[in-house]
DNA sequence: TGGAATACCAACCGATTTGGTTGGAAAGGA
DNA sequence: TCCTTTCCAACCAAATCGGTTGGTATTCCA
């Protein structure tokens, strides 16, 4: 059970981007190899990871030189399950856990659905009320450089 | 980000087993052959996940004929998180979470680091305070069967 | 108008994990 | 001795992870 290198990375770039955000919503534009090279990320890896983000639109580009990568909105408005969802679909116990399960032989009240839905629903609780903001500051609070 | 089957199995064995020990502890031996069939899971997979859960002395057994398993103890004072972290390794963002990483370069202050074990911390309490009788509960509230 | 710089995109790749199966050996009861 | 059961090791196909390679499209700037 864990979170893989693509939410890890996901979750910076967008902490990354909420800086940038922060400080000057009009100016908030980064380009893709400053986060990779700042958080020793492969660039084509994060570059695959970001345009996810940017299809499930929390992020917005500028092409061309002088392009780059901004939110989409303030950092307070985007949960970190927005992006952990996008980038490793949504935390499921299993598939029995979903009701469009073929394999799944039992269809109501299923011991394993109910069983498991108990811990999916509690983990959901957090990341969907944890934002890219809280995020910052509790890093904030622990380190006074970036 | 998913748990897998794996520990999906896991959980559900235990909370069979927990419905045996609650209904009588000393009479609370199991074939593994029973649960599986009943919950449909391939005999000799859940057979590869019991036998790790009795290697973490969550699970006692009894060997030969009339044999079985059993819990270690009162599912009360089993968590979810003691099957999980069994099953599934600690709950980590990626490798750079823990201390003995060396592909990060990054040894204090670490951004990702500070950034992923906000949520890992959470995520934790959930499952570090859940019991199986807790588990077990919730599903007869929504249940009457098993 | 011709580079640079940048976002965008598709195909490939080795290693690891998942979710099993197969085939047996060891222990114990009838 | 036979049957049931736990125990255990080896194998396997498919998916996922964590990338890399090699380009195309777009836009700024000199």
């Amino acid at each position: 059970m864990k979170l893989s290198t693509k939410g890890k990375y996901g979750l910076i770039a967008m902490a990354d981007l909420a800086i940038a955000y922060l400080n000057d919503p009009n100016d908030s534009y980064l380009v893709l190899k400053t986060i990779a090279t700042k958080r020793n990320i492969s660039e084509a890896y994060l570059e695959r990871i970001i345009s996810k983000l940017k299809k499930a639109n929390l992020i917005v580009t500028q092409r061309g030189s002088l392009g780059g990568y901004s939110l989409a909105r303030h950092p307070n408005d985007i949960n970190v399950s927005d992006v952990l969802y996008v980038l490793e679909g949504k935390l499921d116990v299993g598939g029995c856990s979903s009701a469009n399960d073929t394999s799944c032989k039992i269809k109501s009240n299923c011991f394993s659905q109910i069983v498991c839905e108990e811990i999916n629903v509690k983990i959901r609780e957090v990341v969907e009320n944890m934002t890219i903001e809280d995020v910052l500051k509790s890093y904030l609070k622990k380190s006074k450089e970036f």
